[in-house]
RNA sequence: GCGCCAGUAGCUCAGUUGGAUAGAGCAACAGCCUUCUAAGCUGUGGGUCGGGGGUUCGAUUCCCUCCUGGCGCGCCA
C-alpha cells in the first residue's frame, strides 16, 4: 500500500463516520496550485447532494473524523468550495525517492496489460516511393506507442502491412518501364497515375544495369520485382535511420498466394451479408454501422482493396492479438467503418471496435518562413531522410510526437535544427546531461547512491518539492499515456519536468553542501535522471550523458 | 449535402478525462556567469477558451445549434 491508498481508505473512514455510504471513492488530485497543498479532493462537494448539507460543513466535518495519522499527512484544510487540501510532511513526501532508486529502469512500468498480445501497425506504405514526412509521423508514434502499452505489460508486436499487390504497384513498373525507355532513346511517356520522382530513374539505372538484355523493360513481371525490392530496401534504410524497428512485414500478395482472399469472400457469402448487383458483388456494411455498402469485387472479377484489408485483419485476430491498433494518416479514416463492418459480417467473435485506429492528422514542412510541399506524383518531395540528415533524429522524434495526433502538425527545420534554448527536445536532454554533469564532476558513484538511510527533510525547498511531486507521479502519468495511445502526453510531462529539474539545478546546489543535504540532493538528481530517461526512452530519443 | 477532426495569448500549442485565479514555449521588455554545462536561470506584460443556448454546486472539458478551416464521402489504395 502507498502513501495515497492509506490516504483515500483514512478518507473513507472518516465520510463513512459522517454518514456517507461506505462504497464512496473518493477522487484524490494534486492541485494545480501548489499553495493548495499536495493532495486535494473534492469528496466534500460530491457528498452535498446526498447528505443534505453545504460542501464547506462536510469537508469541516471530515476533517474532524480524519486520523491524520493513519493517512499519512500533516495538515488538512478546506478551501474554495468545498476542496479539502492535504500537506504531507517533506520528509514523508521526499522518502518516495527511494522507489525511483530502486526502480530504475523499471520505473514508471505498470501491469495493466497483464501479458496479453497487442498488434500496433503502421507505416504500412506502399513500396512506391521513399518515405515522407506523414510516414514519419506514423513511424514516431508508432513506436512510441507500441512502446508505451509494452511499459504497461502488454506483449507488443510491431507490424508493417505491405501493400505490394494492386494497381500502383502496376503503375510503378509502368513508370519504370516508361525511364526504361526514354534512357534507350524513346520519347518519355510517363502514364496516367504513374510516378515522376527521380527515384524511378535510378530504379530504372539499376534494372538496366542488372538486365543488360532488356533495355525497354519489356519484362514487366521482372521490373516490378526490382522496383519494390529497391523500393523496399530504400524504405528499409529509411527506417533504421530514424531507429524503428519492425517484428513483422506482413505482405498483401501473401493474402492472395495463401488464399485467406478467396476465404473471406466465400465466409462473408456464408454469413448472408452480401448481394450482387450490376455485376458486383456487395458487402451490406450498412448493417454493421457504415454509411453505405460497399464493392467486394469488382465488375471486372478483381476485387477491392477493401477485401484484403478485411482478410488481413482478420488473421491479426487468429493470430490471437488482444488488440490491434492501427497508426494511420486521417486521410484514410472512411476505411475504419467498413473494415470493422467486414470483421462483424464475418461473425467470428471479433469484438465491435477491432482495430483500434490512431488516426493523424497533416503535416506541413515549414523552412525558412515557407511551406515545402510535397507532392510524390510531381516529385517534389520532402522525406523522412531529409528531415533526419538535416535536423537528427532525436529531434525528428520529438517535432512528431509533441503534439497531439488529433491536430494538424507544422515541421518548423529551422527551429527542430537550431540547438539553442528554442528547442524543447535538446531542452530536455540538457537537463538529462547536467544531472549526469553533476555525478561526473563530484566524482560520485552514481551506483551507491541508493536512498537509504537519508534525511529527506532537507529537501523542503518549494523547487525541490515541486521536482519530487512531478517524479512520483510519471508512473501514473506512463499508465494515462498509454491508455489513451497519446505520446504527446509524455512529450509535454518531459519538458515541464525538464523545466523543474533546471530551476531547481540553479536554485539548490549539490556539491560542496553539507553532507545530509548533498547524499539527499544526489539521490534526488538520481531520481530526476532515471525519469528523463525513462520518458525520452518511451519516445524512442537517446539521453546523452553529456552535451 | 453527409461524416470525422480542429478552433485556447501576436505565433506554435498544452490543459492530468467536470474542479479552485485557464498554462508553456517563441516573440517583446528588464535582469543573472570567480561554485555541479549561460544549449541555462529570474522577473514583467499579454485571453470574449470561435459565437449562442443547455446540463449542475462548478464547463476550455459533456449535450444541442450556428460560423470558420482541414480531411474524407470511388467498382482508387
Amino acid at each position: 500500500m502507498n502513501g495515497l491508498d492509506s490516504l483515500r481508505a483514512a478518507l473513507v473512514r472518516a465520510a463513512v463516520q459522517i454518514g456517507a455510504p461506505a462504497d464512496i471513492a473518493p477522487v484524490l488530485e494534486r492541485p494545480r496550485d501548489p499553495a493548495h497543498g499536495d493532495w486535494a479532493t473534492n469528496v466534500a462537494m460530491t457528498l452535498a447532494k446526498p447528505l443534505g448539507k453545504k460542501p464547506r460543513e462536510i469537508a469541516d466535518a471530515l476533517i474532524a473524523a480524519l486520523d491524520t495519522k493513519a493517512a499519512g499527512v500533516s495538515e488538512a484544510s478546506v478551501a474554495g468550495p468545498g476542496f479539502i487540501n492535504f500537506r504531507l510532511s517533506t520528509a514523508d513526501l521526499a522518502s518516495g525517492i527511494a522507489r525511483i532508486l530502486q526502480s530504475g529502469e523499471q520505473w514508471g512500468k505498470g501491469t495493466g496489460g497483464n501479458g496479453r498480445a497487442a498488434m500496433v501497425e503502421f507505416v504500412s506504405a506502399n513500396p512506391t516511393g521513399p518515405l515522407h514526412v506523414g510516414h514519419g509521423r506514423q513511424a514516431a508514434l508508432g513506436d512510441s506507442i507500441s512502446s508505451l502499452l509494452a511499459s504497461q505489460g502488454w506483449k507488443v508486436t510491431r507490424e508493417f502491412y505491405y501493400n505490394d499487390a494492386g494497381v500502383q504497384i502496376a503503375n510503378l513498373a509502368l513508370s519504370v518501364q516508361a525511364r526504361l525507355r526514354e534512357r534507350a532513346g524513346d520519347a518519355l511517356v510517363i502514364p496516367e497515375g504513374g510516378y515522376h520522382g527521380d527515384y524511378i530513374r535510378e530504379i530504372a539505372e539499376r534494372y538496366a544495369a542488372e538486365f543488360p538484355n532488356d533495355p525497354r523493360g519489356e519484362q514487366l513481371e521482372q521490373v516490378r520485382q526490382v522496383a519494390v525490392r529497391e523500393l523496399r530496401k530504400e524504405q528499409d534504410l529509411d527506417l533504421r535511420a530514424f531507429g524503428v524497428q519492425f517484428d513483422n512485414y506482413y505482405l498483401e500478395s501473401s493474402l492472395y498466394t495463401d488464399g485467406l482472399v478467396d476465404k473471406t469472400v466465400s465466409g462473408l457469402q456464408k454469413t448472408g451479408h452480401t448481394f450482387e448487383d450490376d455485376g458486383a458483388l456487395f458487402l451490406r456494411t450498412t448493417s454493421f454501422g457504415d454509411d453505405k455498402d460497399r464493392v467486394m469485387r469488382k465488375r471486372d472479377g478483381t476485387f477491392t482493396y477493401f477485401v484484403p484489408d478485411v482478410a488481413y485483419h482478420v488473421t491479426k485476430f487468429e493470430r490471437g492479438f488482444t488488440r490491434a491498433i492501427n497508426v494511420q494518416g486521417a486521410d484514410h479514416h472512411g476505411t475504419t467503418a467498413r473494415v470493422r463492418a467486414g470483421l462483424q459480417a464475418l461473425d467470428m467473435g471479433v469484438p465491435k471496435g477491432y482495430p483500434e485506429y490512431v488516426l493523424h492528422q497533416m503535416v506541413t514542412v515549414m523552412k525558412s518562413g515557407e511551406e515545402v510541399k510535397i507532392s510524390k506524383r510531381a516529385g517534389s518531395y520532402v522525406t523522412v531522410r531529409d528531415l533526419i540528415d538535416e535536423v537528427g533524429r532525436d529531434a525528428v522524434r520529438y517535432f512528431f510526437l509533441m503534439r497531439k495526433g488529433d491536430s494538424q502538425l507544422v515541421f518548423d527545420v529551422d527551429l527542430a535544427r537550431s540547438q539553442s534554448e528554442e528547442n524543447p527536445v535538446y531542452y530536455i536532454q540538457m537537463a538529462h546531461a547536467r544531472l549526469c554533469g553533476i555525478f561526473r564532476v563530484g566524482e560520485v558513484d552514481a551506483t551507491r547512491v541508493t536512498g537509504e538511510g537519508l534525511d529527506w527533510s532537507v529537501l523542503d525547498t518549494p523547487e525541490e518539492r515541486e521536482l519530487v511531486k512531478a517524479l512520483l507521479d510519471w508512473p501514473a502519468f506512463v499508465a494515462t499515456a498509454a491508455e489513451n495511445l497519446e505520446p504527446h502526453r509524455v512529450a509535454n510531462w518531459l519538458l515541464e519536468t525538464a523545466r523543474m529539474v533546471h530551476t531547481w539545478y540553479h536554485k539548490c546546489h549539490v556539491l560542496g553542501e553539507p553532507e545530509p543535504i548533498m547524499q539527499a540532493r544526489l539521490a534526488l538528481a538520481k531520481a530526476a535522471r532515471i525519469t528523463l530517461a525513462n520518458g525520452l526512452g518511451l519516445l524512442g530519443i537517446s539521453a546523452p550523458e553529456r552535451m
